[in-house]
DNA sequence: CAAAATTGATAGTGTTACTATTATTTTTGA
DNA sequence: TCAAAAATAATAGTAACACTATCAATTTTG
C-alpha cells in the first residue's frame, strides 16, 4: 500500500512553488484561504492583494510563496489530483474483479466531492469547485509546452494513465483506452459544470449523476454491460 | 433547406456587439484580425490596444463595436458554433439511415477544420484553434449565469440539443442524449488540444483522429456498432 | 543571545482596461 | 453639392493589476 501511494508524496512538483507552503504556518493559510477566496470570487479576479488582506498579510509575503496566481492554481489543482489519485487507489487496490475496480475509479473521479477531514486547512468541496470552474484556465495557455516540459501536469496525466491501465485491464481488445479515461476525467468535470450552469444541455441533474452517465458509457463502450438488475 | 439553415441567420445573437463588425469595413477588420491575432498571442495577452495597431486603427474604435475582448470572443466562438451547425445540418438533411446521420453528424463536430471560401474575411483554421484553446474561458467565469439569460451562449446550446436529436432517433430508449452529446462537442475539443499538447494521454495522433475515436464510442454506448468492415 | 531567516510596510513601474473629450474624416440625403 | 450626421481617430486620464525593490521589524535557531 506505501508503494501504491507514492503519488501523495510527491504531491506537488516543487517547481511550482517557490517555498514549500506545508512548511510554515503562513503557506498553510495561503492554501487555505486561496480556496475560500477563489472560490468565492472566481480565479479572474482573485489577486494577491486581496489574499493578503484576508490573511491579514502582505502581498509581498506571499509572493516568496509563489511566483504569481498562475502558479498557486497549479499548486491547488495538482493536490487536488493527488488527493483524487489516492483515493482511486484506495478503491481499487483490493479489488479483484477487473469490471468491479473499474466502476469503483470512475466513481472516484465522477462523483460529488465530500469534505475530507484528513486535511485540515483544505476544504475539499471549495477546491472541487475550483477545478470545475477553472482547472482548464491552467493549461489552456500559450506556455503550456514549457510548463508541460517541467512536469507541472503530471500528476493529472499520471491519473489519466492509471484510469486508463485500469480501462485496458477490463478490455484488452479495446483501441482507445487513453482517449477513453481522459473523456471521463475532463467529462465529468464539465458534467458537474453544465449541471450548475447549463441544465438544459445534461442529463444529469436531481435523478442522474456524472457517475451513472459515465459507468453506462464504459460499460457499453467495452462491451461489459451487465443485462438488467442495478 | 432555408427553414433548416435558420441559425445562420441568427449566427450572433445582437445583445453581443454594440455595432454589428458585419455592417462595416473597420468592423470586418475587426474580426479578420482578431481571429490572427488571438491565434498567434493568445487571448490572454491580446488586447484592443495591440489590435488597433494591427490595422492601423484606434483602441477606442473598437471599443464602439465591442464592450470588451470578452464579448469578442463570444462573438468569434458564437460564428463558429454557428458555422458548424450549419455545416452538420447540411451534411444530415437529406440521409434518410438514422445511423448514418449521426455519423455525418459527429465527423462535423469533431473532424480537423478546413477552410471555407465561402467566408472570405474569416479563417475558419485559426478560428478553429481558438475554439479549441479558449472557448472554455468564454464560460468559466462567475457571470456565466447572467450571461446565459441574456442568451449569450444560444449558439452553442442549440449544437448540442440538435446532436441530442439524432442521437435519440438512433436509440430512442437511451437515458443520455444530451449527455452525450455534450461530451462529444467539448470532448472533440479537448482531444484536439491534448493530441498537440498532452499526447500521452490520448490515443488520437497520426493514425487515430478524435472522429474514430468518438463514432467508435458513439456506435457502441449506443448499441448500433456494425460488425467488422470499415 | 547573536545571526539568520522570515515577514511586513512602503514605494515604485509598466501595463491593462477602460472612459471622456475633442478633432477629423467619411457618408448621406435633400 | 453642400450641410448635417455619423463614424473614426487622437489624446488624455483613471483605477486596478502584476509585479519588483528596499528596508524595517519580528521570529526562529543554533
Amino acid at each position: 500500500m506505501i508503494n501504491l501511494l507514492s503519488n501523495l508524496k510527491i504531491s506537488v512538483p516543487d517547481k511550482i512553488f517557490i517555498k514549500d507552503p506545508e512548511s510554515s504556518d503562513l503557506g498553510k493559510r495561503i492554501i487555505q484561504h486561496s480556496i475560500l477566496l477563489i472560490d468565492a470570487i472566481g480565479f479572474d479576479s482573485f489577486t494577491f492583494k486581496k489574499l493578503g488582506a484576508k490573511i491579514g498579510s502582505n502581498e509581498s509575503s506571499i509572493y516568496r510563496y509563489f511566483e504569481n496566481k498562475h502558479k498557486l492554481l497549479l499548486y491547488l489543482t495538482s493536490w487536488y489530483w493527488a488527493w483524487i489519485e489516492y483515493q482511486m487507489v484506495f478503491a481499487t487496490h483490493n479489488v479483484q474483479d477487473a469490471n468491479l475496480q473499474l466502476k469503483n475509479a470512475i466513481e472516484v473521479v465522477t462523483r460529488t466531492v465530500k469534505e475530507d477531514v484528513a486535511f485540515t486547512h483544505i476544504n475539499e468541496v471549495a477546491l472541487n469547485r475550483i477545478v470545475i470552474n477553472e482547472y482548464s484556465k491552467s493549461y489552456l495557455t500559450k506556455e503550456v509546452d514549457t510548463e508541460n516540459k517541467d512536469g507541472y501536469f503530471v500528476v493529472y496525466k499520471c491519473l489519466v494513465k492509471r484510469l486508463s491501465t485500469i480501462i485496458a485491464n477490463v478490455n484488452t481488445s479495446y483501441k482507445f483506452p487513453l482517449s477513453l479515461a481522459s473523456t471521463i476525467v475532463e467529462g465529468a468535470l464539465h458534467q458537474h459544470f453544465l449541471k450548475a450552469h447549463f441544465s438544459s444541455i445534461t442529463d444529469c441533474g436531481k435523478d442522474i449523476t456524472p457517475t451513472e452517465f459515465f459507468i453506462n458509457l464504459t460499460q457499453k463502450t467495452l462491451n461489459t454491460a451487465s443485462n438488467g438488475s442495478k
